[in-house]
RNA sequence: GGGCGAUUAGCUCAGUUGGUUCAGAGCACCUCGUUUACACCGAGGGGGUCGGGGGUUCGAAUCCCUCAUCGCCCACCA
């Protein structure tokens, strides 16, 4: 007997986990088996668990678990990525916090700094996954700045420069003064900012007249090159080829003319500041401006900005308000509403910056990319509607900007042997570059023998985006960029599903399957699932500013891993939809964890007799649960098909809960201190088995405690290595007829409650039978119901309780004397409700526009609607009479 | 500004090409209950005019139009 009623999932846990890890069932290797292959979304190497890697982690291991009981040779990579501005940033927080200054460092000491903190923080998140079950092939652990996961990198790059994709460009890019790096337009944010848009008056020279501009940026008037006005404003007509002067640092700038100009806004007038602005810049090139960059790299002012050099731009703007006020120059400051670009990562608002930068051409990368998953349907995207997100960025994708002004990451292979902008060579060593620099010199000054030295080569200071390195993820970690004929490649690629957040659809979903056909010419896997976003109950996403985002490991120790595992998928409904994160669910997780627990207490605690027989009772129940697991399984292997987790855990849920534990148990259950016959035992632990292997993907610790429980069993033999059960075709009529059974018993249980009849009085049954039935369950209902017989009567029943099911009708003899006009209005009421079905029915039968038009199949269920309908009225108005 | 999606019980969501007894599930809620696995339980029960309006149809939660609300993505309007 057990002495404890609840289930001890932390011993559990551990316990299977080791047990897993020891016997190495995570770990895969090529062989004669169909592959089934998941790679990690790599968290952040200093991240630590949240809650989206929770669902992430969750369902992946949900879907590699399900592959190996399927029979397939599974293998979950799992790695970190090194997050080159997120970890820099850290690192340079914690320098300061120690007093030293990044600017101080050369780059190998920072490197170090940053290795130090990586060795200290790197796996910790890992090891949370262990905690959360993950059955990742922890022998295949990757960092991307693994010096294999580098060179492939560096490779890449070398050879999408070979063949023309990757080219260096002054360019407008997206710079993070706080970070003092550039951005890729994916790592910016727009969001919405209550600004001011100011009215400034240039003067015109040689005249009185002034020019009134609207800007929301005054401090970039020191930088302003050129007026804009639209060639068909006649309010501007008589200043065509005039000049004006910039208020502060005087400059004289021409009055220019595009239609680019939008009348309707501000004054019609745009002032164009090519060094800060896109449009400024597009305008700049096309009149050929000259570029005044007025700013530092931290985006304080440089010696452009005169008096206001070393401040702030924002500092500045307030400044220069006011002395433009004082000048007279200042019109008016209206409040205006407009998107500002801020930094996903340091969250500093973005500045437009003219430099030196190492773009990826995209145009050619897109096209296979686009075909995949639009028109052949080799990527499967869930949920579908994310397919039309993903083609309106690919068609309208700009070049990526691949350079960062960062040290955490692989530097740019590029090495400079020259002052000027093209003496420089792309190689994978340095070695290679000195004979390619030297091969260049010579053909460009033909004759004139050169050579360069290996310490005149620079490399490029920058490194390389870390989607730079993500992006070959699927590949490099099988070595297929070194080694692309490598077995393990061949073997495990192209991956089958990915599973991460929509945040990251562009960064590096898309860019994956770039990388999938521009080296392997086929796509990195076959499904995405995207997950949705985790929130809090208010809809707020989590975030450590607001503190709404749970302590995951305080929830695993709380609740377990199982039954956290089992409430975040309860919780998601499908791929795709946020869901709201609610402690509840996780309740109902480690309810069913316990319920499971009792299940295999009761089982536990029955004795077994082989000499008896098998009551009948048995035969037909666990011949209706075999039906039902059948069923069930189908449905979940369907859910599965289509991704739909929470749905196929329910049906799982369902049927060990409720079909299992509340029918099928009940229905075998020996008499008190009775033993159970040895055939019905077998099949229960046989049924409990399966149960155990349907429920294993979701919750894999406690069903493989009970897996070993109920038997004895081999290291080969545990659970998570064991079959899943074949699909069985089962009979569909025994499903049904039992659900009539339940409806009868329902019943009866209600006529007691009405009544207040304990269970200990056993009753009789009498029913009139005109529809044809199952009756082998009449065992059950007896045993159920503790009825003492079943009989058939066609003539009424004197003073008995009744109820119908379908058109059957069924009478309790009562000892008691029955209220008449009790019964009376019960069986009223059930035939106004059945009268008033009938004329619905009726109605729509004698309505010759559907008898016409629907369908032979919808008419004749209609007509059998109606047979049914009248057959219940008779058998109501005869009980009616009878009373 | 452009695009996409959503709106079904208190909550989170199903509802397959419009058609089975007047829309389902889980949770929550209410009532009753210590019958010998489990009160993290059992039995029973209440609850929705499917966002509003209009249309197509014999028939609409399901198709069309429109309005409202919400969400997401994209975008260089000073």
């Amino acid at each position: 007997m057990s002495v404890s009623a609840k289930y001890n999932a932390k011993e559990v846990e551990e316990k299977w986990y080791d047990y897993w890890m020891k016997n190495n069932y995570f770990h895969s290797t090529p062989d004669e088996r169909e592959p089934y292959t998941i790679v990690i979304p790599p968290p952040n190497v200093t991240g630590v668990l949240h809650m989206g890697h929770m669902l992430n982690v969750t369902i992946q291991d949900v879907l590699i678990r399900r592959a190996r009981l399927q029979g397939k040779n599974a293998c979950w990579v799992p790695g970190t990525d090194h997050a080159s501005i997120a970890t820099e940033a850290k690192v340079v927080a914690r320098l300061k916090e120690q007093g030293i200054d990044k600017n101080d460092l050369s780059r190998e000491q920072f490197l170090k700094h940053a290795w130090d903190w990586t060795d200290e923080y790197g796996g910790v998140i890992l090891e949370q996954l262990k905690k959360l079950g993950a059955s990742c092939d922890w022998d295949r652990t990757k960092f991307t700045l693994d010096d294999d996961m580098s060179e492939a990198v560096i490779k890449t790059f070398v050879d999408l420069y070979n063949k023309g994709l990757i080219y260096r460009g002054f360019r407008m890019v997206n710079w993070d003064p706080e970070a003092k790096t550039t951005l890729s337009d994916e790592e910016v944010e727009h969001v919405e900012k209550n600004g001011k848009l100011y009215y400034i008056n240039y003067k015109i020279e040689g005249s009185d007249e002034v020019l009134t501009v609207a800007t929301t940026r005054p401090e970039t008037i020191l930088g302003d090159t050129a007026i804009c006005i639209n060639p068909n404003d006649e309010r501007f007509s008589h200043l065509k080829g005039k000049k004006a002067i910039v208020p502060i640092c005087n400059r004289i700038i021409p009055i220019i003319e595009d239609d680019y100009v939008d009348v309707e806004f501000g004054t019609g007038c745009l002032k164009v500041t090519p060094a800060h602005d896109m449009n400024d810049k597009a305008l700049g090139d096309k009149h050929k401006l000259e570029v005044i960059d007025i700013l530092n790299d931290d985006a304080s002012l440089n010696s452009f900005g005169l008096h206001y050099q070393g401040k702030d731009r924002f500092v500045v703007r307030k400044e220069i308000a006011k002395e433009l006020d004082e000048m007279g120059c200042l019109l008016k400051v209206e409040t205006h509403i407009n998107k500002v670009g801020i930094s996903e990562r340091t969250k500093a608002v973005i500045e437009p910056r003219l430099s030196d930068q190492w773009f990826l051409k995209m145009d050619e990368l897109v096209k296979p990319a686009l075909k995949a998953v639009l028109e052949d349907d080799d990527i499967k995207l869930y949920p579908k509607k994310i397919e039309s997100t993903y083609r309106h960025w690919l068609e309208n994708i700009r070049d990526w900007n691949v350079s960062r002004q960062l040290w955490w990451g692989q530097q740019i292979p590029a090495y400079f042997y020259g002052d000027g902008k093209d003496d420089f060579v792309v190689a994978e060593s340095k070695e290679d570059a000195l004979k390619l620099a030297n091969k260049k010199l010579n053909v460009i000054s033909s004759g004139v023998e050169k050579s360069i030295k290996i310490a005149d080569l620079k490399q490029d200071k920058d490194a390389l985006d870390t989607w730079f390195s993500s992006w070959l993820w699927p590949i490099s970690v099988f070595d297929g960029i070194r080694n692309p004929d490598n077995k393990e490649i061949n073997y495990y690629y192209p991956t089958n599903d990915l599973v991460t957040g929509p945040d990251i659809i562009f960064f590096w979903v898309a860019r994956m399957i770039f990388a999938g056909y521009e080296y392997r010419n086929e796509q990195p896997f076959n499904n995405v699932y995207f997950t949705g976003i985790v929130r809090d109950q208010q809809g707020r996403k989590m975030s450590k500013s607001l503190g709404n985002s749970p302590d995951a490991l305080k929830l695993i120790n709380d609740y377990s891993a199982d039954a956290v595992r089992a409430g975040m998928l309860l919780l998601s409904s499908g791929a795709g939809n946020d869901l709201l994160f609610d402690e509840s669910k996780l309740q109902q997780g480690k309810a069913f964890s316990n319920k499971i627990f009792n299940a295999n207490n009761l089982i536990s605690s029955w004795d077994v007799d082989d000499k008896i027989d098998q009551p009948e009772s048995s035969i037909i129940a666990l011949e209706w649960y075999n039906a039902k697991f059948n069923e069930a399984f189908a449905e979940m292997n369907d859910h599965f098909s289509k991704y739909r987790l929470s749905d196929a855990l329910m049906t799982t849920y369902k049927l060990i809960w409720t079909d299992f534990c509340s029918w099928l148990l009940e229905m075998i259950k020996p008499a008190y201190q009775q033993p159970i016959d040895n055939k019905t035992y077998n099949a229960v632990i046989e049924a409990f088995e399966n149960n155990l292997k349907l429920l294993h993907p979701f919750m894999p610790f406690l069903t493989e405690e009970y897996w070993h429980i109920l038997g004895e069993r081999t290291a080969e033999e545990a659970l998570i290595v064991s079959q899943y059960p074949l699909e069985k075709a089962f009979d569909k009529s025994i499903i049904t007829d039992f659900d009539y059974t339940a409806e009868v018993i329902s019943a009866i249980r209600n006529i007691r409650k009405e009544k207040n009849i304990t269970f200990k009085e056993s009753l009789e049954l009498i029913v009139s039978e005109n529809e044809k039935y199952n009756p082998s369950f009449d065992v059950i209902i007896k045993k159920l119901c503790n009825i003492s017989s079943i009989n058939k009567s066609k003539e009424s029943v004197d003073n008995a309780l009744s109820f119908r099911v379908k058109s059957n009708e069924y009478f309790i003899p009562f000892s008691e004397t029955i209220d008449v006009e009790a019964e009376k209005i019960k069986i009223q009421e059930e035939l106004n409700y059945v009268t008033g079905f009938l004329k619905s029915v009726q109605k729509k039968l004698s309505n010759e526009r559907f008898v016409n038009n629907a369908p032979d199949k919808v008419i004749e269920i209609e007509r059998k609607k109606e047979a049914d309908a009248l057959q219940t009225i008779k058998t109501l108005e005869d009980s009616f009479a009878k009373l």
